[in-house]
DNA sequence: ATGAAAGCGCTAACAC
DNA sequence: GTGTTAGCGCTTTCAT
């Protein structure tokens, strides 16, 4: 054990060069007094003495010294870290790409920096959501969000269940145990539909995995805005198609290549609607003219794309604050309920 | 103080309900063993019998437990937290909303998720890059990552000089403290006006800001390609631009409205590209008719584009792969050298 | 108003 | 092989 209580002592392995960070001992050495009031007096505490506090913080800042937070975490029992956590699928191990997903995340720093937090973004096996209680478990976060449910609704329960404050960015479903916030996903579902529908398409075809909750419940607006006017799709049109476009596109080439008859498409993602949009037109099928195409997300470039995309909104920067919210809401050990956000169809080019 | 040496206590404050959290103190409780035999069993150690260790490392698992990593840190002086600093725009508070950053950002977090280290998602001003430092003096990271040079070189060379561990993404600059990783952006500015050069164009406008050393460089490869052919742009062709769409998009639309006239564009990002097409187009001129346009970053969607768009290529992926491995070096105690990554340009149909 | 000392949850040197 | 104990850098009670 090394004796030295003043940071002198080169800090052993790991920091190769001599990084000796500064300590609160140091301080109070150059500054004459006791660690006990360099604490005090960079706490702004008033029961040390204005003259001294000054002076005391003065050094500090002079010497960029900053309270170890790692020590101060330990002592005070607190931490302000919250885990952001952006499943990547296991088979694929798919990179984080999609807009939509790095659009939510950003909104959620912004949120989470506004409110004083940090923000440790982590990366975790889609099949194993439940490792994100490791975070918590280990004292590194005090609270998680999970972008979007995946397979695993279950294991998002348990979690909730050995009450770590969580907050999951999907839908809304019945005997849900953690709080979630989503788009309406049913209602985007049918007023994408009832949209293709009014323009007269017949056969509709729908793009998702609906082993996905937010997919599931898009696919029951799918097939509710069908019954409001008295259709049933054929199943052969709703096809299991997963985000991840790498994944996808050999699908739905597959799909138009398969002879099934369709004038209009339901797509889950914008990006899934572009990649339709090209494998439709490397066919010879015109979009809108043949087909028509919806998409999911709003992204920020779906005005920009050809065709401009018809779309879904979904409220993206509002997302970030309510995930916040309901995280912060959890914190304070105030129950926080699912939140459903309105959501609304963007009428461009692909699906006029 | 508290008195009770086993974590029983209702912790205090902020945690309101009973989230008491397990310790060490409570499986070596429950194990029938002290503390430090806890210690050795899960880090696997041989100093403890085999059916002990089994036993204890089952115990735990099964209790959901997994070690303070707050403490475990504090005790053996390491730590595996990186920060990742996004500079956000202080006037216009814009929201982390360019693609490629956001590309960037996953690509780095797949890095140090690969390399086993935790990403720590900050936001700072872009006037002030050197709060970057909190993190590091607070110890909250072992090293940062700060995506763009924006207008404050001096600063990130005052934070290389206080021997923090530091790679930027961004251009290689003379006299230059800490390590740079980014694309070759002299050679992308190069390429990007010789293609349009070649096309026949004669005055080709400048979108950036060329206070940022990326921009600088570009813009420098700007007038190279235009001296290589025997000409000197004119001054009015250079316009400072900012990256953010919101304010990016009047200074455009004053450009096409001021009779300064121009058959080319070489923009600095995609979306700044996509914005001039935009404002050009709502003005009657066609593109790439009357004006050929080139991004640059290849954003994902670039090809999807209304044009699609001619750009130039950024590494995204290696970006990130190079931004973690020059870390690592650091953090090693090597001296990390910048690297420029090649860039080129895709032709599509913005500037064929 | 200031300092000495205990302890946050953990690890490791040192006993036995 | 296991327990006792000191101490990582900090805050706070208690004594002065």
């Amino acid at each position: 054990m090394r004796k030295t209580s003043l940071a002198q002592g080169n800090t052993p392995a790991s920091e190769s060069t001599d990084r000796k960070r500064l300590q609160m001992a140091d301080i109070a050495r150059l500054g004459g007094v006791s660690v006990a009031t360099v604490s005090r007096a960079l706490s702004g505490s008033t029961l040390v003495n204005a003259e001294t506090r000054e002076r005391i913080q003065q050094l500090a800042q002079s010497l960029n010294y900053s309270i170890n937070l790692g020590a101060q975490n330990l002592r005070l029992q607190k931490n302000l870290t919250v885990g952001v956590v952006v499943p990547y699928d296991a088979q694929s191990r798919q990179h984080i790409s999609d807009p939509f997903f790095l659009s939510i995340i950003g909104s959620i720093a912004d949120a989470l920096t506004d409110h004083g937090y940090d923000m440790l973004l982590s990366r975790v096996d889609s099949e194993r959501l439940d490792a994100a209680s490791q975070l918590y478990d280990s004292g590194k976060v005090i609270g998680v969000i999970i972008i979007g449910q995946w397979r695993h609704h279950d294991q998002l329960n348990q979690l909730a269940a050995r009450n770590m404050p969580l907050v999951v960015w999907g839908g809304e479903l019945p005997q849900q145990l953690y709080c979630s916030v989503g788009g309406d996903n049913r209602n985007g579902g049918e007023q994408a539909t009832a949209h293709l529908l009014r323009a007269g398409r017949q056969r509709i075809a729908f793009l998702g995995d609906a082993a996905l909750p937010e997919v599931w419940l898009r696919r029951e607006g799918y097939l509710r805005a069908h019954a409001a006017v008295g259709l049933t799709p054929s199943p052969e049109l709703e096809i299991a198609v997963p985000f991840e476009p790498d994944a996808a596109h050999p699908i739905l080439e597959r799909l138009c290549a398969s002879g099934v008859a369709f004038d209009g498409v339901v797509a889950c993602s914008d990006l899934l609607a572009i990649h339709m949009v090209q494998a439709l037109r490397a066919r010879g099928r015109s979009v809108p003219g043949d087909v028509g195409v919806v998409g999911y997300d709003d992204m920020p470039l779906a005005a920009f794309c050809e065709p401009t995309l018809t779309t879904v909104h979904q409220p993206v920067l509002e997302a970030g604050a309510e995930l916040v919210a309901a995280l912060l809401q959890l914190l304070n050990g105030v129950r926080a309920l699912p939140r459903t956000l309105p959501v609304h169809i963007v009428v461009r080019a692909s699906a006029p």
